[in-house]
RNA sequence: GCGCCCGUAGCUCAAUUGGAUAGAGCAUCGGCCUUCUAAGCCGAGGGUUGCAGGUUCAAUCCCUGCCGGGUGCGCCA
């Protein structure tokens, strides 16, 4: 609807502009908002107040000279001047009415667009190293990153869901060596305990597993364990494919899934680090100094330059992030979302300076990325740190099991990322009107009960009848709802446009909250033909809109609660 | 010390990319089941948007300086 009303006032526009009113050569912003306060109208636009300074009016006078220069038409059925100069609009019947009618025809497509217009998108999210189950963190990554997948799927995005990790450094080094102690029946307190060795239960479940002589499987890892406990490579390599496949377990309890897992190694064994160190040292930014090579981050931002190549030969990590960052260019990526901890955060500065300097044309800004806080677990009133499996942090697992999949995914996505989070498990796990996700399922379960009783009752409702009866909608409640409904789009469309998938959530809650006020105020079936068919159809426009919704969040929609 | 993020009702959080009287939920208090699911609804109280300036017709939002919390500042990832 917003942008139809834009296009009547550029009209005027266009029409004050030839009765020289306004300056010929202005092109204004015109922007149409919803209105907060329903005494405003519908929608509400601030032009009056942008023009009145080049016009040299005063914003009510020329709010006027506008209202007078719109273009006769059908949507708007009032227009009024109000506070400092806005116009608001009230929408006409014929328009609601057409609003309604866009969700019962266009169902699962209604919200979607096609602003990505099949453009490539990656979003490279979670990203844990195998090192240990998914932990809260990576849990709420793997909520907003999957969500915002999800959001550029339905706005026309060509999504690809990419999981990177580190399967050869350091960390996986003393991943392997604690295994090995525990093949070989150490503990932690232990003489021989390697320094710094994960010391979680899984480690003893993960040597237990290897000794055995077991065969794991995850979506792009399979090994079997060779029994041997002085053979760290065949331990690496299966502590590796263990710790991949218990992380998928754990995904797949989320319902994420991801399209490309990416090894950190191949960039080394395909020569990505080394042609991208190639490209740097031809392009001139680098220096060798005290027997490192160094990038001189300094041109492009940053406040110190970086070592690329260490006195040991050895590269530093952000080399093969910068080659990796190439590849997913080279891939044809023109749009890229890192979804990742905050505490990551001083790698981005040097990402991009590193693909600059490559000059290979890749926009200064690019790629795009998308922080989370802390999460902070709570359970009756005091803070959760540690889990029996993992030791020293609490874990997706722990959660989904607790709370189950849907409260979980909800409560991760529904913040704003770059906020803290705190997760209060005794309010996830309540089934009652605290728990928002229920409040929402329970809008879409009551409109599912209503068709039930319908059917129970031996009537009957057409979409064509509900649709002809629109008009029968005439309380303010309903009017409310549908106006309600109409945003949706536009909700989907910024969230996907600025990477905020939180807004979904907000919105949904919104939803049913009025939802549930006009159903306890209102009786759906009812004798008046007209009247019941209307309500039936705005009852299940509404359930349409709470399922594309929460589909959009990964949270289920369920008939019957 | 420097960089980044945050600071909104007692608590958890929104606020449509600068708009009108800053909104929900929880908690507190008072109402509503003979009626399509009470996992619900209605009502009340609760605020100097951390503080002080600035820009603007208009600031929770932008700028500057403080205060408080988080996080990062490695030839670790």
């Amino acid at each position: 609807m917003k942008p139809q009303i834009a296009e009547l006032l550029s009209a005027a526009v266009d029409s004050l502009k030839t009765q020289n009113v306004v300056p010929a050569d202005l092109e204004p912003r015109i922007q149409v908002e919803n209105t907060r306060d329903k005494a405003h109208g519908d929608l509400a636009t601030n032009l009056a107040m942008m023009l009145a300074k080049p016009a040299g009016k005063n914003p009510r006078e020329l709010a006027q000279l506008l209202v007078d220069a719109l273009p006769d038409n059908t949507l708007v059925e009032k227009v009024e001047i109000a506070g400092p100069g806005f116009i608001n609009f009230y929408l006409s019947d014929e328009s609601t009415a057409s609003l309604i009618k866009a969700v019962l025809e266009q169902k699962a497509q209604y919200g979607r667009n096609n602003d990505g217009e099949g453009r490539k998108v990656q979003v490279e999210f979670v990203s844990a190293n195998p090192t240990g189950p998914l932990h809260i963190g990576h849990g709420r990554g793997a909520a907003v990153g999957d969500c915002l997948c999800r959001l550029l799927e339905a706005t026309g995005w060509d999504v690809t869901r990419e999981f990177y990790y580190n399967d050869a450094g350091a960390q996986i080094n003393n991943l392997a060596l604690s295994v090995q102690a525990r093949c070989k029946g150490l503990t932690p307190d232990d003489a021989g305990w390697p320094e710094d060795g994960y010391r979680g239960d899984y480690i003893v479940e993960l040597a237990n597993s290897y000794m055995n002589g077991d065969t794991v499987e995850s979506a792009d890892q399979s090994f079997t364990g060779a029994k041997d406990a002085d053979d760290l490579e065949a331990i690496r390599h299966f502590a590796v494919a263990y710790l991949r496949r218990e992380q998928d377990l754990d995904l797949k309890a989320f319902a994420v899934d991801f399209d490309v897992y990416f090894l950190e190694s191949s960039l080394y064994s395909d020569g990505k680090v080394e042609d991208a160190v190639q490209r740097l040292i031809a392009n001139g930014y680098t220096y060798e100094d005290g027997g490192a090579l160094w990038l001189r981050t300094t041109d492009f931002g940053d406040d110190k330059d970086r070592v690329m190549r260490k006195t040991d030969g050895g590269y530093t990590y952000f080399v093969p992030d910068v080659a990796y960052h190439l590849d997913k260019w080279n891939r044809g990526f023109t749009r890229v979302v890192n979804e990742q901890g905050a505490d990551h955060h001083s790698t981005i500065t040097r990402v991009r300076a590193g693909l600059q300097a490559l000059n290979t044309g890749i926009p200064k800004g690019w790629p795009d990325y998308v922080l989370h806080q802390m999460v902070t677990v709570m359970r009756g009133g005091e803070e959760v740190k540690i889990s029996k499996r993992a030791g020293s942090y609490v874990t997706l697992r722990d959660l989904i099991d607790e709370v189950g999949r849907d409260a979980t995914r909800y409560f991760l996505a529904a913040r704003k990322a770059d906020s803290q989070l705190t997760f209060d498990i005794d309010l996830a796990r309540s089934q009652s009107s605290d728990n928002p996700v229920y409040y929402i399922q329970y809008a879409h379960a009551r409109v599912c009960s209503i068709f039930r009783k319908l059917a129970e009752a031996g009537q009957s409702w057409s979409e064509e009848l509900g649709l002809a009866s629109l008009a029968a909608l005439e309380l303010e409640s309903e009017k409310e709802l549908i106006v309600k409904l109409g945003r949706y789009p536009e909700v989907v469309k910024r969230s996907a446009s600025i990477n905020e998938p939180h807004n979904i959530a907000t919105y949904l809650r919104e939803l049913a909250g009025d939802f549930h006020a006009w159903y306890n105020s209102e009786k759906t079936l009812v004798e008046d033909d007209a009247v019941r068919n209307a309500r039936l159809a705005l009852a299940e426009a509404v359930r349409q809109v709470i399922n594309n919704g929460l589909d959009l969040l990964g949270v289920s929609a369920p008939e019957e609660m």
